[in-house]
RNA sequence: GGGCAGUUAGCUCAGCGGAAGAGCGUUCCCUUCACACGGGAAAGGUCACAGGUUCAAAUCCUGUACUGCCCACCA
């Protein structure tokens, strides 16, 4: 005898090996079918799965399953990504443990250590999709890495080719720089955090010594970097100050006052300092005026180029002891409290200097152009269609994008000096190590994978690469076309490429995403997905983001251990509506949990119900069905047809709960329920020809949901099947087949499920035990109605426990009976003398109230005439329709109440 | 500062022009031979607020108020 209760642990243990043992997820071009792809978004080496990797990647294996079981040939594309500065970041903190820092190693140590690193953790994460039921194959040579050796070549010729274009150069520019992480980031990859601070209002006296400006600013520390002090030149207040000097307090230096038009007359003082190495709006300004960049913060984090007491401090120590010698001095005028944002790393949440810096930038005007007309005319569609406008609003707003990174984890940068012809431009540290490359000073780049053997202009021997790496998002920009091996030209290629969906939180939609759309157009005159489908984000059950420092997260693979990985899917796409945010705890898993144990104990029904050996007829032509077959039939059949609507709209969420509730509400409750007793009588082998095509029906609808599971209970189920495949995953879903359409069987399995509510209601009102078996009488006056009634007086018999059940038409109400009524029948359970008239009249009477009520509500809307004009005929016909069944009602309820007098 | 979502039963959310829905929770009845991780029944809602469009509005429009995101260089 099997458990009541299903135990999904070690059966998804042995599927998830089976499958990936038996290669049911490796793909082949196959000219005869249509190809149906997805890239993984490439999990970081940076450590274990989260809720956020769990749900991302159930959705495109059910998208991948689905796709798979409907005749498409699927290939979802395994793979990580390095992960640059995360990666190193983590290798770091590690090293930390030891007491060492990367410096400490060396590069090529510290490369060494990073590449072993990749290859005890590197597939820990897809190791742990598998576990999740994902339908990758994730044996090794299927498995890409973004910095293996096809991925170079990608790398490298994208890069050539940009080059090449002169879309990729080398400039001078403001970026965002991380002390902590000790390298340049791209715009966006800086985030934005609101911070109570101050403002503080410091005088800057005239060179005269006279009283000058009173200067507001959130950044006191920068003011050893001033170079100007600006005024917007329509303001009246400052007119006079224009062109005049100022004496920078703390230096010996005068600094101009100057007009610029970008300062606004209502903030602060009206008047503004201007630091142009250390502050975007300053350098921009910096430039119109010709000023001199002062750079006083140094790419550790330290003060430099100002008075020897600030010198060496940190940002935060000096912006201290600037304060007080301020204060001290009398140039501090006041400070006020002040709400600002600052700007923070992505990857470490330190807070980013702007600084003035040569790197390496990508022109993005033109890619980006492309794209747009892209997103415009669909040729790339976003689900939900929401995300069209802020992405091509992002793209028309781009910024140069600067790739270079001050790391040592990542794609080298292919470029190389020779160390003569470049001298002037190359600066080496302690160490001996080229450092900084300055092109303005003379460095001359050659492009190249390898080193070349000589300097082309010299033919000197002594060649130097580049200490950056390059941005990770470079070589993530590429991986839909990396991944089959560009720029080598394959059959894979054009078969896989461009990929059918793209799926993602919207969190790296302008990080990824749109560099893909970019890259792909560019290097492979396609978009890499004609689709892109964004998800929300997993938060905790008080909608806040999870994350470790507030100890909300939710560990997926504990909650598959414990309640299986099926539940944990189930729960997280049952919620995930409309691409939203789900709000996840472990309360919601349980419900999924639920659902996997009532469809395991369906099977345990069938299994017992089937004898060994049974010949079953699987026979499902209409005259070998009754009601009851042909309602399931029906309703399946519609549940198949809703299911394929959305998922070829994306809405797994949707899909999946039209499928639940066609299993459990139409199939568990009322068709099995009516098969039991059926299955005693001649129909037995039709009932169970019925219920093994649904049930296999359910199972192979629900695989691409719940994986294990399904697999599982079609194992047991294949026995008693005519004819079936190795797995259930190898199995096509059933097609809505019109010939199963049957609005009539609805209509009357409505009436006598109505009936049987009726009596159930009945029966819990007047606290009759549900084991006691009552006599009825169902009465009418359609003779139509009722003999669908007579047909199937079994099914009330049955679920409503009644003996003695009469049908009759026009038949007189039994005295002392509890009454109920239902569409246009009357149904009468005689109750001797337990039922307390009084009570059934207050009853009866509530139900008269109400449908008078609803009465009034049809009369006056018919009586209007307006709606009877404006409205369409389908809408009169219904109120007409409501109309004709509460009178009725009416008229049978004020005959149950005269029987009382 | 701009943009985008959201505001429906105690909680999480569907519905998005034609009689207010689900799951969980709550209350009552039931261990009947698939399942108590179950079955049956019930309670519970001016659909944020104010206007408007319409024969008809939770649903469309316009405001308002919160809430949450995203974007933006206001010191």
């Amino acid at each position: 005898m099997l458990s009541k209760t299903y135990e999904p642990k070690q059966i998804e243990l042995k599927w998830s090996e089976i499958w990936q043992e038996k290669k049911i997820f490796s793909s082949k071009p196959d000219s005869t079918k249509e190809a149906f792809t997805i890239v993984i978004p490439p999990p970081n080496l940076t450590g274990a799965l989260h809720m956020g990797h769990a749900f991302n990647n159930i959705l495109q294996d059910i998208l991948i399953r689905y796709k798979k079981m409907t005749g498409y040939e699927t290939y979802w594309v395994p793979g990580t990504d390095h992960g640059g500065i995360a990666t190193q970041n983590v290798l770091e903190k590690l090293l930390k443990t030891e007491g060492k820092t990367k410096e400490d190693l060396g590069r090529e140590k510290f490369l060494e250590k990073a590449w072993q690193w990749r290859k005890e953790c590197g597939d820990t994460i897809l190791n742990q999709l598998k576990k999740l039921g994902c339908s990758l194959d994730i044996s090794k040579e299927n498995i890409r890495f973004t910095m293996d050796e096809p991925r170079a070549q990608a790398v490298f010729q994208a890069f050539k080719s940009l080059w090449d274009k002169k879309n990729i150069y080398r400039g001078i520019r403001m970026i965002n720089w991380c002390p902590r992480c000790g390298t340049a980031l791209s715009d966006i990859e800086v985030e934005y955090e609101e911070e109570k601070s101050k403002l503080w209002h410091i005088h800057y006296p005239l060179e005269t010594g006279e009283k000058g400006l009173i200067i507001a600013t959130t950044r006191p520390e920068t003011m050893l970097g001033d170079t100007a002090a600006a005024v917007n030149p329509k303001d009246e207040r400052y007119s006079n100050f224009i062109g005049k000097k100022l004496k920078l307090p703390l230096t010996d230096r005068i600094i101009p006052i100057i007009a610029d038009s970008a300062v606004e007359k209502d903030f602060g003082t009206g008047a503004v300092k201007i630091t142009p190495a250390h502050d975007i709006n300053d350098f921009e300004m910096g430039k119109r005026h010709k000023l001199e960049n002062i750079r006083v913060i140094s790419y550790e984090g330290r003060m430099i180029n100002c008075p020897e007491q600030y010198l060496g401090k940190s940002v935060q120590a000096a912006r201290k002891i600037i304060l007080e010698d301020l204060k001290g001095l009398g140039f501090l005028y006041k400070e006020e409290p002040y709400k600002h944002s600052v700007s923070k790393c992505y990857r470490c949440n330190n807070n980013i200097e702007p600084l003035v810096s040569e790197q390496w930038f990508v022109k993005m005007k033109d890619m980006a152009d492309t794209a747009i007309k892209a997103a415009e005319n669909e040729e790339i569609k976003f689900y939900p269609s929401s995300w069209k406008k802020p992405f091509i609003d992002w793209l028309k707003n781009i910024q140069d994008w600067c790739i270079s990174r001050q790391i040592w984890w990542g794609h080298r940068i292919p470029v190389w000096y020779c160390k003569a012809c470049s001298a002037e431009g190359l600066k080496f540290s302690k160490t001996g190590n080229l450092s900084r490359i300055s092109f303005k000073h003379g460095a001359k780049p050659i492009v190249s994978f390898n080193r070349p053997d000589k300097c082309p202009l010299c033919l000197g021997q002594n060649l130097l690469q580049d200490p950056d790496v390059l941005d990770t998002w470079f070589s993530s920009a590429l991986w839909p076309f990396s991944v089959f091996n560009w720029p080598e030209k394959s059959h894979d290629l054009d078969y896989y490429y461009p990929t059918s969906v793209l799926v993602t939180g919207y969190e790296i939609l302008y990080l990824w995403v749109a560099r893909m759309l970019m890259s792909g157009l560019e290097h492979m005159n396609k978009v890499p997905f004609p689709n892109v489908y964004i998800h929300g984000i997993v938060r905790d059950k008080h909608g806040k983001k999870m994350s470790k420092s507030l100890g909300n997260v939710i560990d997926p693979l504990l909650m598959t251990d414990k309640y299986g990985t099926d539940a944990v899917r189930f729960s997280l796409i049952f919620h995930s509506v409309g691409g939203k945010d789900i709000q996840f705890s472990e309360d919601i898993i349980i419900g999924g949990r639920n659902f996997i144990n009532k469809l395991y104990n369906v099977s345990r029904f069938l299994m017992m119900s089937i004898k060994e050996n049974e010949k079953i007829s699987y026979n499902l032509s209409p005259a070998n069905l009754k009601l009851a077959d042909k309602w399931i039939l029906h309703k399946y059949n519609k549940t198949l047809a809703g299911l394929s609507d959305s998922m070829e709209n994306f809405d797994a969420a949707n899909a999946l709960n039209a499928i639940y509730s066609f299993f459990w509400d139409d199939f568990c409750d009322w068709y099995i329920e009516l098969a039991k007793p059926r299955l005693e009588t001649a129909e037995r082998s039709k009932v169970l020809t019925v219920l093994l095509h649904i049930f296999t029906g359910a199972l192979k609808a629900m695989h691409p949901f719940i994986p294990y599971i399904t697999e599982e209970l079609f194992l047991n189920t294949k026995k008693h099947l005519p004819l079936s495949k190795r797995f259930l995953a190898d199995n096509l879903i059933d097609k809505a087949n019109q010939n199963f359409i049957c609005e009539n069987s609805e209509k009357q399995m409505n009436s006598i499920m109505g009936i049987i509510t009726q009596i159930r209601i009945l029966r819990a009102q007047f606290e009759i035990s549900p084991a006691k078996k009552i006599n009825a009488v169902i009465t009418s006056k359609n003779s139509e109605d009722l003999k669908v009634l007579k047909e199937n007086a079994d099914y009330i018999a049955f679920l409503a426990k009644t003996e003695n059940l009469q049908i009759i038409e026009n038949a007189e109400k039994p005295k002392m009976s509890a009454s109920a009524i239902s569409e246009s029948f009357s149904i009468h359970i005689p109750m001797g003398g337990l039922i307390d008239i009084e009570k059934e009249k207050e009853r009866i009477g509530k139900e008269y109230a109400k449908t008078d009520k609803e009465l009034c509500l049809w009369n006056d809307k018919l009586k209007n005439e307006n709606f009877i004009k404006f409205a369409p005929q389908t809408e009169i016909d219904k109120i007409n329709q409501r109309k004709t069944e509460a009178l009725e009602k009416i008229e049978k309820l004020k005959i149950l109440l005269e029987s009382f007098k």
